[in-house]
DNA sequence: GTCTATAGGTGGATAGAC
DNA sequence: GTCTATCCACCTATAGAC
């Protein structure tokens, strides 16, 4: 256990500005000296801490995959249905969004061509452990009858990763965050049993 | 009408190669030097067609933006019904995929703090025309009866709009078109009326 | 662990010749 | 319309004192 030190020492405060400007202005959208002026330190301080901007950026991804695993497992603990459990994970972007950001490794799945490598893997096994959480629900959901969609909870995993990570791109573009949320909220619908939309009208063949 | 000069002029092909870096690097993610050393011009030959990289950005969204308009115009003349328009409006997107790329503007929409203002509007501006032209085809769509969804078409259209564009950013980044087409897929089946989904067990209240 | 100082390179942009 | 040459601000990163 941690003694006296800050609660939040200086590398977790540099971690905390370095986030919130690859959120909002992209990776390649901010510098070291960015970070050290506005922390009041020096740029050759912030290399004591993180030698590289690829390792800064390495860490940056560690600690959000991390927040956001705990978030989920949290979740799992807690004992909601399904339909719970999808509302709360839409209010985690919906929180990031108000916030004025663009989820992590959304913002840098758009820098993607020029990131380092160990970046690169770190943000699609983000995406990854999303799904696979994603499909566990959705497969209990479906079974236990709170839930309702068509083929493998995977597919519908990956349509609620990539829709959300596109709303909260274009929404932040409007400084909107209702665009979000109304279409969260039709996406969530849509998988819902008690909605009301009106019944397929034929089958094929 | 043109005379005889080259097919593709210079500007032009200074834009081509800027669009494509911009596409797949962002538009923090290359430079003057870049679009210079592979056209095999000065930087300086680029400023006299393109001032600033602000110029130059924002002359890439207008002819962007301009190919969509004709594209989706050229769809609207082509006669065919709403769900063949929405199908052809996905193969638009998997084809920029196709080529490695992202789309323009959902590029720059992650890049949108850093941008100056002119390349702001035009981005919005982008989206909106987009979905402006989804929510007329799905409005004809429900009205003839190929197509089935509840509420607004606008709320729709920008469902649509956020998805696909989220769906080509996770998929790139993972180098898998077929990712992005399997969402796109359940998307139009969501919209068709000849699917096979379960229907809704119970209507609230 | 933080500093000063600086290296070595690249960014966008301009002047002026041809 | 394209070039050479250059400006200067900024970039990531390092050396070495404290």
């Amino acid at each position: 256990m941690r003694t006296q030190t800050a609660r939040t020492d200086t590398a977790d405060r540099m971690l905390d500005l370095a986030e919130r400007l690859v959120q909002t202005r992209g990776f390649n959208g901010f510098s070291y000296a960015d970070i050290a002026s506005a922390l009041e330190v020096t740029k050759a301080s912030l290399h004591y801490h993180f030698p590289t901007k690829a390792e800064l950026g390495r860490c940056l991804i560690e600690r959000y995959s991390n927040a956001f695993t705990a978030a989920l497992a949290a979740l799992d603990e807690s004992g909601v249905d399904a339909s719970e459990k999808l509302r709360a994970y839409v209010d985690i972007y919906a929180g990031v969004l108000r916030n004025e950001r663009m989820c992590l490794c959304g913002m840098l799945a758009a820098d993607y061509a020029t990131l380092p490598e160990p970046m690169k893997s770190a943000v699609t096994r983000f995406f990854e452990a999303n799904e696979r959480w994603l499909a566990a629900v959705l497969e209990q959901g479906r079974a236990a009858g709170d839930l309702q969609f068509a083929g493998p909870p995977l597919e519908v995993a990956r349509l609620l990763v990539s829709s959300l990570e596109g709303a909260m791109l274009v929404a932040r573009s409007f400084s909107d965050v209702s665009r979000f949320q109304s279409i969260a909220d039709r996406l969530l619908t849509d998988l819902s049993t008690t909605d009301s939309r009106p019944a397929p009208s034929a089958s094929r063949s």
